[in-house]
DNA sequence: TCTGGGGTCCTAGGACCC
DNA sequence: TCTGGGGTCCTAGGACCC
């Protein structure tokens, strides 16, 4: 028998056009421990919009995705604690999660930020709701943070026991579904749109079609659901059901890696374009080299903003492609200005830009070039000089100069914490 | 007035080759 | 030169996920 058990913390989000919340919440309040019983929002990067609430802060009917100025009278009447999203914490109190998890298997996922799986295979059966009790409270009492648990047969299954042990009140966040005599009253407590892979332009033709819960789609006939859906579903379906389609991996290796921003204000300069986008580079470029990996191919992107019709509006992207694999920063910056270069247009008010590196290899399988112009072993050792210094004095500390001095188009965060966990001079902020 | 950022997989279709 | 059939590779776009 496998045993699948899925772990969150923080909640989830979802994307804009069914927006859930980021209970990032939970983490201010590990640092700030009088805040618990208190409304408290999360703001977007810019302070744009409201990305999280506190249950408090639910109740006082601030709603999810508001923009921040329409809820701000109400904000200050009632004394919601404001917060930017601090992604460095969030990061870095996932990761003690993360670490404290894996004391509970030998074989732990981490799916995102705020999820895990752990492979619970040859764990005794009977006992598999207090091993499930027992990671909760031994967690949640090490790192502060809330968690909530739920145990079955498969992944999607999994996912879906943590769904209802967070919602039922006697589940009390734990809910352990393998050979459950509940288990078709769970599927049928559960819409279908909130399947783990079901999305809502699969949800909206299942509805069409008289499917509606979980319980529907697992009894749904499968020469049907294969004319109409692509392949993954079938596989959605048959965990269901109970057979795994879906190992637990432990890190897989990264295909791609992003870096992208909005701007705090629209910008058409193409010089100022250049310092985002170098900037962009150099973040995106650390994190490839901390992931131990190298790109063939660098994509650069630039949009207008969508929502404001009535402004003229361009989008375009172009990659390069690199003779050899590079994790060197101001060769992916040389990049990245070329291809701007290439879709930049005049007269447009950009809001957004970003960089893919695309086609990753790991760093230490790249295949040299006997005409190489450039000297890797030596720009290698300026890159790891260059990383340790930021790690230990803060990103950005040291960084090149194409990313400009004073960057106009950096974020908003007006009300975001301090780094509590990853930055001293910030540590010394704590207030209780 | 505001509307995030970072990923994967699958499929369709065009280019090109034999 | 014309023809059909079939393969591979690449890209773009759309679905999903957090």
């Amino acid at each position: 028998m496998t045993g699948n058990c899925h772990v969150r913390f923080l909640e989830g989000w979802e994307t804009a056009t069914s927006p859930r919340l980021l209970d990032y919440a939970s983490c201010e309040r590990v640092f700030r421990p009088a805040l618990v019983g208190k409304p408290i929002v999360v703001l977007s990067n810019n302070d744009g919009c409201i990305i999280a609430r506190s249950n408090e802060a639910k109740a006082l009917g601030i709603r999810m995705g508001e923009p921040f100025y329409k809820a701000k009278a109400l904000i200050q009447a009632q004394q919601v604690q404001v917060f930017s999203a601090n992604f460095t914490l969030y990061g870095d109190l996932s990761a003690r999660v993360m670490n404290s998890l894996a004391e509970f298997t030998p074989e732990l996922e981490i799916y995102s930020v705020d999820e895990a799986f752990l492979n619970l295979t040859g764990f005794d059966r009977a006992n598999l709701n207090a091993y499930g009790r027992q990671i909760k409270r031994s967690v949640e009492q090490w790192t502060g943070i809330p968690l909530s648990v739920g145990i079955a047969e498969t992944k999607t299954l999994a996912k879906l026991a943590n769904h209802l042990a967070k919602k039922s009140k006697k589940a009390n966040g734990v809910l352990d579904l393998t050979h459950s005599k509940y288990r078709k009253d769970a599927l049928q407590q559960v819409k279908v749109a909130d399947v783990w892979g079901v999305g809502r332009q699969y949800a909206e033709k299942l509805n069409s079609k008289g499917i509606h819960s979980a319980f529907d789609l697992q009894q749904a006939d499968d020469a049907w659901l294969m004319h109409t859906f692509p392949v993954p579903l079938m596989r959605t379906v048959q965990e269901l059901r109970g057979v795994a389609c879906l190992s637990i991996e432990q890190a897989p290796l990264p295909k791609s890696l992003v870096c992208s921003r909005s701007f705090a204000q629209p910008e058409e300069n193409l010089d100022r374009l250049k310092e985002s986008v170098a900037a962009y580079t150099a973040h995106a470029a650390e994190r490839l080299r901390k992931a131990g990996m190298a790109c063939h191919r660098l994509l650069v992107f630039v949009q207008t903003n969508r929502f404001r019709q009535s402004a003229p509006q361009y989008a375009n992207s172009t990659s390069i492609a690199l003779i050899t694999a590079s994790q060197d920063t101001s060769e992916l910056i040389q990049a990245a200005h070329q291809a701007l270069r290439h879709i930049y247009k005049e007269g447009y008010a950009y809001q957004k830009a970003g960089v893919m590196l695309l086609d990753l290899v790991p760093f230490n399988a790249v295949q040299g070039n006997l005409f190489d112009p450039l000297d890797r072993a030596k720009r290698s050792v300026l890159m790891s000089a260059m990383d340790q210094i930021n790690q230990d004095f803060g990103m950005g500390a040291i960084r090149y100069a194409a990313e400009g001095l004073r960057p106009r188009w950096r974020m908003k965060q007006e009300h975001r914490s301090p780094r509590y966990t990853t930055c001293w001079s910030e540590l010394a902020q704590v207030n209780t």
